[in-house]
DNA sequence: CCAAAAGTGTTGTGGATACACCCATGC
DNA sequence: GCATGGGTGTATCCACAACACTTTTGG
């Protein structure tokens, strides 16, 4: 299907062709040290150029369908999972990202939950890697996500979206752990209740996390806006 | 050149193409009240669809020219002038932006300073308008100036982009009028010269602005980070 | 009773706002 | 002198960090 092109004259002839990737992230705890920390599924590449490198989950925009619908659907095929928030994060298209045939990627960042099923996905083509342990991948997907990364942690010290990482009720101090785990600094318990509590996001709950070996914490509820962000921004 | 559809099926089969867009602002006064707003260059769609509505200025992207290069030399085309900051405003894809051929649009957005030369290319085909006040424009493009004015005036609050409105040399009273103009509020002078002074994005100079009908005011030089905005964000 | 985490109180500090006041120029 | 904007001083308020302290559970 895709033409192949004998040098670079020819190449230039082409339109450039359109791509949308996705960086997918969760967290779970780390195997080691059992701390929280942020996760990614990437794609092993079965084709040239940089077959067998891993790469983010991506491909064609498939006619009739929106960007954040390919972006979701990329995520759906590669994790099985639905996006808990979704949003564009930028176009890359420098004329030398990819040897041959010119490609403007649109990228999309997510954050899910996974779960087992999701997990258990991994096979020889498909893995999760600690987010700041992915090695060398493809094409410029090493600066893609640490783009992310700072897009990510940028949001986190305002926006709500730590609540995507969460399920429907949790306590306190897990909404400080994905806090702590995502900008990857302890933060003062007493400081960050308060700061949560200011907000109108959360609701407290009638039920208390039983099962540890200390006094019960109380669940909370998210109840702030939709998390899902379609569309775009201006919100 | 362009390939014509004779009906929607037909239309799905193809790929959708891709171009950039440019929404630029640069600070004037109000021919009425005097006041420095903000305004905008546009241009008329000389084909269908929308012709002869007002429009972004916009095109294919070149072979083996970067996406920012596209959209400076939208800007350079439409009105002569180089940005002072250009940054990838979003991309925008939905399947119904426009009738028949499926069009995926990156837009760009930029900041300049307009000469005299820059002011007078207006002619049947380019003009300037008041941000506010463009009509209804082709495509979604009214939605697209919409972002991109929220995010002007987001960065406004933060950054040193109020400096691409300004010559080299200027009074701390003419910053205060460019964020007044975008933010569309005053601003306390005392508190404001404070909050500059506190950066040290800027550098006093000897010289004084003469003419006024009251005391010189002093003049000071950008001396901050290279506004250009090259590549991207990560800074 | 003790350990450990949940949860509350208190104090100090830096930045932002509001606003009173003085300075230097043109007329 | 007087009007006008340039420029300085200062009191107040508020968000936030630091940290001591009390509460409630499991063992």
């Amino acid at each position: 299907m895709t033409p192949k092109y004998a040098n670079v004259s020819e190449r230039e002839l082409e339109p450039p062709s359109l791509a949308i990737s996705t960086v997918i992230f969760a967290l779970r705890p780390d195997p080691e040290t059992g701390r929280l920390t942020l996760w990614l599924p990437l794609v092993r590449r079965i084709r040239q150029p940089y077959r067998e490198l891993w790469a983010l989950p991506g491909g064609p925009l498939r006619p009739s369908e929106s960007l954040q619908d390919a972006a979701a659907r990329n995520l759906q095929e590669t994790t099985g999972l639905s996006p808990r928030y979704l949003e564009q994060l930028y176009a890359f298209g420098g004329p030398d990202r990819s040897p041959t045939p010119r490609v403007v990627s649109i990228v999309y960042w997510a954050l899910v939950q996974p779960d087992e099923a999701a997990l258990a996905r991994q096979d020889e083509n498909v893995a999760w890697f600690p987010a700041d342990a992915v090695g060398t991948l493809a094409f410029d997907h090493n600066r893609i996500i640490d783009y992310a990364l700072w897009r990510l942690r940028n949001k986190m010290e305002y926006g709500s979206i730590a609540y995507a990482f969460l399920g429907p009720t949790f306590t306190l101090a897990q909404v400080r752990e994905v806090y702590e785990a995502v900008l990857g600094r302890e933060l003062d318990p007493a400081n960050f209740r308060r700061q949560l509590q200011a907000t109108q996001d959360i609701e407290r709950t009638d039920s208390f996390l039983q099962g540890g070996r200390h006094r019960p914490p109380r669940l909370y509820r998210y109840t702030g806006p939709e998390l899902q962000s379609d569309a775009f921004p201006p919100a």
